[in-house]
DNA sequence: TTGAGATTGACAGCATACTGACAATCTTTG
DNA sequence: CAAAGATTGTCAGTATGCTGTCAATCTCAA
């Protein structure tokens, strides 16, 4: 008895596959984003930064990292282009030389208010198109397999990193 | 009576927000594939790219694009990388001295029926943390939602592209 | 206390992803 | 056929996203 014949090599198996199809949603969502945001000089990326250290004051740039499930290398440049805007200030960590702690400056709390609006309706757009029941089954399934698969990504994300810098805890 | 609160700004709303659950299965997607694949010196993008030339010999640069929806520019880059590997090669279409023609080597065609059964363990892999009825119902879902928006994308697929180069059907 | 090991931010290097612009070339239209 | 317009590959520029590495600094154990 033949063995499962292996599919066939053509770009109609790459259409059906879950690798092409989560790079395209990942592709249209930055689309649909930047859209709906082209009004505030944010990037999607800038704004996840901005939330977390709104949410995470005084954290370090290797926490935030973790919080937002982004490289160090990577989270470095997005953090000098959000100073270059004076949207966050670094103010040296007393206790710890290495460390340069991130805050909202004025700027940067003032533009965060302003543009959850357009975030929100991007992120409406994004489902737009399914019905309502099914928005929610997708995104349900989807953070499933997300949370499920946290460790097989290359920068798991460690969202309790971020208590950290409230004083050691265990 | 008050309109409905906005959603506080916290680290948790992005969390849950489609937008952020997409960046991040293409992150966990990209890294599965990296380390299904690593035995082969192949990307994700240059794989997509072998597999449209696979189908569509002779395809043009810009043809290519438009098939596995990807700017004319990025794909510029990744054409080069492939022909410097030597898995694919350019030919001056005779009756058109803009173009040039993409076609695999021995070399690109071999690869690529080595690499297929990484690529489908990764793919596999993916999924797996869920129910086969619930990967069944996300894949499903979610190649309905990239359909309905592929116009909301910057860079459309135009799957139907790659026919033009065999003569100009109308 | 001191030396091994870990952590931090920074950098180099590679590979997407996109926009806008450009010269060379082709097509279309008057 | 010639001028207007479209298309092609390419380039510059910006922003992710990752792997490494490094010096400065901190921590912890002998």
């Amino acid at each position: 008895m033949p063995s499962k014949p292996s599919a066939p090599i053509t770009i109609d198996a790459v259409y059906a596959a879950p690798g092409y199809l989560f790079r395209r949603m990942q592709q249209i969502a930055v689309s649909i984003f930047m859209e709906e945001c082209k009004a505030f000089d944010l990037t999607p990326v800038q704004y996840a930064a901005l939330i977390a250290i709104h949410t995470h004051p005084g954290i370090d740039a290797t926490r935030l990292s973790a919080v937002i499930a982004f490289d160090r290398s990577t989270l470095g440049s997005v953090i000098e282009r959000l100073q270059a805007k004076d949207y966050i200030e670094r103010k040296p960590a007393p206790e710890d030389k290495r460390i340069k702690l991130l805050y909202l400056t004025k700027s940067g709390a003032a533009i965060l208010r302003e543009i959850i609006p357009a975030v929100e309706r991007a992120q409406a757009r994004m489902l737009e198109p399914l019905k309502p029941a099914d928005r929610k089954a997708l995104m349900g399934l989807l953070a499933q397999l997300v949370d499920l698969n946290n460790e097989a990504s290359r920068v798991p994300l460690r969202a309790e990193d971020a208590l950290e810098h409230l004083g050691k805890g265990g």
